[in-house]
DNA sequence: ATTTAATATCGTAATATTGCGATGATATAT
DNA sequence: ATATATCATCGCAATATTACGATATTAAAT
């Protein structure tokens, strides 16, 4: 008897809420695509949004789905302002983001014992 | 004429090779179960390996995949040692990834603009 | 009221990822 | 030499992600 409904997805419940949150952190930010829409919203400091399709070079659908997922995830947030939507960081989620990470990177690393 | 074949995979020629390097980083830690066998190697020190089977409750050949991920973005290494093999964390890889993510999230966020 | 501009959503296609069992390779133990 | 233990790889199944065009939706402009 085999299942395979399990597969192709990832089982959550063997992990700690910690790490799926921390990995689903990690996640928003890996793919070139969403960094390349932080870096143009941080640059440009006042929050254009369409002009990301022209910048990056995308369909407009992808992007706003990128901006979807961003959104989602809290770092950004997204004002409408007329007929555009003004995206920015949200710095209390950025700020989040990074002590996470931090958190994750500043444990000490002791491993002599074999390599 | 509609070109299909593009669909489905990520258009890195539109984006820096410093983005898609980044984003490749965030991606290797971008799933629990490698999030959980980072911190086991961490907290075990000496690097032992087929415990992780017994410790995440993944198959033998699931956990191995992600090894197999892990030693190829640099951030473990491995050595057989008899019929086992013993990872560990590469430290300076280590320091790599968190100074990388240390950068991007040392910018300055100045968005008041309109949100 | 109709057009235009900006964005979101839907449907679809293609690749990527996750996971498992089965099998193969290699080194130690018997 | 054979068995066992450890790990890697292969093949497959299922879901997830990425991307696009087409089609709403909404607000301003004519």
């Amino acid at each position: 008897m085999i299942y395979y409904e399990i597969m192709g997805i990832t089982k959550s419940e063997l992990f700690s809420e910690k790490k799926n949150r921390l990995a689903a952190m990690f996640k928003v930010l890996a793919h070139p695509a969403r960094l390349a829409i932080l870096q143009y919203i941080i640059n440009q400091k006042a929050c254009i949004c369409n002009d990301l399709v022209d910048e990056l070079g995308l369909a407009q659908s992808t992007i706003s789905q990128h901006l979807k997922e961003l959104k989602a995830s809290g770092i950004i947030k997204g004002n409408i302002e007329g007929k555009s939507v003004c995206y920015c960081i949200d710095e209390t989620v950025w700020e989040e983001f990074s002590s996470s990470f931090e958190d994750f990177f500043k444990q000490d690393i002791l491993s002599d014992k074999c390599c």
